[in-house]
RNA sequence: GUGGGUGUGGCCUAGCGGUUAGGGCGUCAGGUUGUGGCCCUGAAGAUCGGGGGUUCGAAUCCCCUCACCCACCCCA
């Protein structure tokens, strides 16, 4: 009988690859507090509605990709697609509006999505999210870019990373562009690729993001939805761009950035690697001032963004960066005998009490096995103990880099030894 | 949902109609009596993703299927 594998599209992250992880995340919730957001934690399983009814139920989100279930009561719940409507639906239940305003939320977790997996794109993700709940100053916005631009640099990015910023204004102005580029697209349906006309009836403003149009003469010429923004959305985003000029944000203006769901409005943004194809965009924000009052809240602007951690990782890991060293323990014990065994044990029981990290060797290899276990181990210390040493209360304490001379300690000693033994500041 | 590529021990991989299916890494054990990382020796471990066919004979050819990868679609 076959062994059963991972579900399709979800991943194990294996020791060797949770540093990397460890660094990502330790880095994102260190950013996010020096902007002074929190933390907060949702469950991974929400009532089907939260999603749902946010995304309008005839969307392709809807229809195939979330895992959605019946419980044993029968409730209708879905895992979790995404973070923003779920911190919205916590706004909504706990009173977060009457909190001092706006509410600064940062999570970090796994999603679900039953897509067909691809580079950079599984049924399980893990994406790091902020929000800010309860503002509609442009400010805002640019403070959101600002965080997500500064945990690229802090992981080690360099500034070739490319921002992307739009406005979509509101609702009714997509509504009146969509009708502008209908008219626009009528006369050129026919040379359009299949796939745009299909967008020409589902959502023709992706037209303008077609993969296979892109040098299409309709799609060069096609109007860009800036020139249709009401005056007040067309300020708001004017003063978006002062707020990043202001802090020295370098972004692309793209009009073709859009989002296809009603409760978005005006700012959003796109930060992906330059010359990528493909899944390549490694975090994406904007704009839901429609969407706690959707949810059954009052109505509340916010903006916010999320970053795939799996993009994140990928992407580090083509440019080598992240933390280098591989994990070692600063002491291995290398036990001989049963006494020797018991004191081994010990030992290390002193030494992490003193937060040195010990492994302790297990009795019964030969003592030529169990060195060379802990050379290739990568620890600075081998922690010889015999019945001799068992009897007379020592160690032998042998340093495994550096031509040092191994020493014989007395066991009540090792303790006081402590920072000596290990690399860590 | 659509299209393409791949599938040999834990990992990388040779073999492409007749081989005891070979190698490297890793693992484990030895290299004399209590001392490592290199080196040497040995061992365990695959019936070649699964099923069905063609053939005297298949890991090697054909069909189906599954999985993974990549692209499209979509991307909250």
């Amino acid at each position: 009988m076959a062994s059963p594998r991972a579900p399709r599209g979800m991943h194990d992250t294996l020791p060797e690859d949770s540093e990397l992880w460890r660094f990502i995340r330790d880095t994102a919730e260190r950013v996010a507090r020096l902007y002074d957001y929190r933390a907060i934690e949702t469950p991974i399983v929400e009532d089907a509605s939260v999603f749902l009814h946010t995304a309008g139920d005839e969307s392709d989100i809807v229809q195939k990709e979330v895992y959605l279930f019946e419980d044993r009561g029968g409730d209708r719940l879905a895992l979790r697609p995404e973070g923003t409507a779920a911190a919205c639906r916590a706004y909504i239940e706990h009173g977060m509006s009457s909190r001092p305003q706006p509410v600064r939320l940062f999570y970090f977790g796994p999603f679900f999505r039953y897509d067909r997996p691809q580079a950079g794109r599984y049924r399980q993700l893990h994406q790091f999210g902020v929000e800010a709940i309860g503002t509609d100053s442009p400010a805002a916005d640019a403070e959101l870019i600002d965080l997500q631009l500064t945990l690229y640099r802090e992981l080690g990015f360099g500034d070739d990373l490319v921002l992307r910023i739009n406005s979509i204004g509101t609702a009714e102005t997509r509504r009146n562009f969509a009708k502008v580029l209908e008219a626009h697209f009528i006369p050129h349906l026919e040379t359009l690729s299949r796939d745009s006309q299909r967008r020409f009836e589902t959502n023709i403003l992706r037209i303008l993001d077609s993969k296979e149009d892109a040098g299409h003469v309709a799609v060069l010429s096609a109007p860009s939805i800036l020139d249709y923004l009401s005056p007040e959305d067309a300020e708001h985003f004017e003063a978006v761009k002062a707020h990043l000029d202001a802090l020295g944000i370098k972004y692309e203006i793209d009009p073709r950035i859009v989002r296809g769901l009603d409760y978005y409005a005006r700012t959003v943004w796109e930060v992906e690697p330059p010359g990528a194809g493909g899944q390549s965009t490694i975090g994406a924000g904007g704009r839901y001032d429609g969407l706690i009052e959707v949810l059954g809240g009052p109505a509340t602007p916010a903006v916010g963004f999320a970053t795939g951690i799996e993009r994140i990782a990928l992407n580090m890991r083509e440019r080598g960066l992240g933390p280098t060293e591989e994990s070692a323990p600063d002491v291995v014990t290398i036990p001989l005998g049963d006494r020797g065994a018991a004191a081994a044990a010990q030992a290390a029981a002193i030494l992490r009490r003193a937060d040195i990290s010990v492994r302790n060797g297990l009795p019964g290899r030969s003592m030529k096995a169990a060195m060379r276990g802990a050379g290739v181990s990568g620890a600075r210390y081998a922690l010889i103990v015999g019945d001799a040493e068992a009897e007379a209360g020592t160690v032998v304490l042998k340093p495994l880099r550096g031509d040092e001379e191994q020493r014989t300690v007395a066991v009540a000693d090792l303790g006081s030894l402590g920072p000596s033994l290990t690399d860590r500041a």
